[in-house]
DNA sequence: CGACCGTTTCCGCATACCGGAAGGCCGATG
DNA sequence: CATCGGCCTTCCGGTATGCGGAAACGGTCG
């Protein structure tokens, strides 16, 4: 309850002289990024401090958000992320898009399993959870569906960075590595060489690296043109036989594959 | 909403004209606008087209979108709703937190009555579907998570209508009612008493308004200050017994807006 | 090859953005 | 009752910043 948030994470102010301030287009969307899970709901000075935009811009900005629908107000007077914008996110095509495809192969998965399901894609240098399943008899895992991990510590994560464009790559084994147990990979050169092995196999076994009783499965979700543009996985407990489940997911994660190579004549005759 | 009619190429321009640019941040959003459920990806100059938006302008605005993440570019190079603005779109309370809070009973009125059911929020003078589940015996219903519709045609539109402000009341009743079946209701005086019963009874009755074999029974979602923010409705052949289904309905949106008076001590500390 | 269509860059002009300051409106505090 | 602090809103002179036609660039088709 009384949880005292020292400073979440506003990181605004340079601190020292603001010469340039920038194009107003990026400052309306910085506005918006000031709005996150935890707070939901933000009176103007708040969001003003958490983007560090002046007030009296910030309010001026804020208005013409409001206006297009893409913050509202509450009962109380104060802003949340609007209707209109949820719609509009609503049509990406790698957030809904593909989890409304993607949907009953991880039905089914989940249905054989009775594990956890998730389906994920890579967002720079992070993974963001596109959807997720639950299993009657899963292990409890803590993703929400929008969040974000890195890379380097779940099962879609090595996926998708094993078929990452290389600058990514090493970027990636560059910065730090988050430490959830004592079994958490943080050596590059043995990332690199599961990286590697995750690419022969055609799949990646995540073991004990966010909790101490939990292994995922994942495998590449490929485009029409052969591109890993998501990964799927399955979290089951720690000791899981990963050779039933790997074949599961892979042929899961080919089910999805071939969903979208096909679905691709949705779009109407060309531009006119 | 000065509608400056931009003229394509032509400009032969005798000078003298002082027409209205409008604010830049309002035009950005009219480029998101341009994307639809139809046509998830464009490319710059449809974009341009669509939006009104002179092609060097929208070029230099999308670039900015782009650098943010609210627009990405598929594999040819056409431009498609960015993951990030699914992410913030994802923090809409009317959206998916409203969503995520009457999920559990949605699906036991669907167990239960084996018919679609969904849940709707009024969005200016239209609704917009928030979620929607199939029920195993359901009758076919053509609505979109995401969609809007009309709020004269169905019985969640009802039930958001009869508890609107007044102006909106107004506005709905005096435009133009779109007519799918010989049994949609047209006439405004006939809605005023159809919308008084609602706030009566409880609950709404549209049957056969959008096709010839459908009725619903929807009933509104009070948050904790007893305002209506919702409906929930339930899609059943026509014929259907209604004195069964709507306490259910009723039960059901009672569950919900319970649930959201419930959850109210989310909210951390104040500001600081 | 040339016509067509879409994308990208350039640049001088003035529009519309900027933000400090001041005023108003609570609600809490002494 | 007076005072204070926090938040929201409005105002306005100066200029950063957005504007968009034009032209160069690049691909595809007939």
């Amino acid at each position: 309850m009384a949880v005292t948030r020292p400073v979440p994470h506003p990181a605004p102010a340079a601190g020292a002289e603001r010469v340039s301030t920038g194009p107003v287009v990026a400052r309306a969307l910085r506005l918006l990024e000031a709005f996150s899970d935890e707070r939901p709901t933000l009176t103007l000075s708040e969001i003003s401090r958490r983007s560090g935009v002046p007030l009296s811009t910030a309010h001026r900005l804020i208005a013409e958000l409001e206006t297009w629908g893409a913050v509202e107000r509450d009962g109380a007077g104060r802003y949340q992320v609007g209707l209109r914008l949820w719609e509009v996110g609503a049509l990406a095509p790698r957030g809904p898009g593909l989890r409304e495809r993607a949907l009953p192969y991880l039905e089914d998965l989940c249905a054989v399993t009775r594990e956890n399901v998730q389906l994920a894609v890579r967002e720079d240098d992070e993974i963001v959870y596109v959807e997720r399943l639950a299993g009657t008899r899963a292990v409890g895992v803590h993703i929400r569906v929008g969040g974000r991990w890195a890379m380097t510590a779940t099962g879609v994560g090595l996926v998708l960075l094993a078929h990452a464009p290389p600058d990514v790559v090493e970027r990636v084994l560059e910065g730090p590595f988050p430490r959830h147990t004592p079994w958490t990979l943080t050596d590059p050169a043995r990332i690199r060489e599961t990286l590697a092995a995750v690419r022969t196999r055609g799949y990646a076994v995540s073991d004990r690296q966010i909790t101490s009783d939990a292994t995922s499965v994942a495998a590449p979700v490929r485009d029409a043109a052969g591109e890993v543009v998501a990964a799927l996985s399955v979290v089951a407990h720690h000791g899981s036989p990963v050779a039933v489940l790997a074949p599961l997911v892979r042929t899961s994660a080919g089910g999805v594959s071939h969903a979208l190579a096909a679905g691709r004549g949705r779009r109407p005759p060309p531009p006119r």
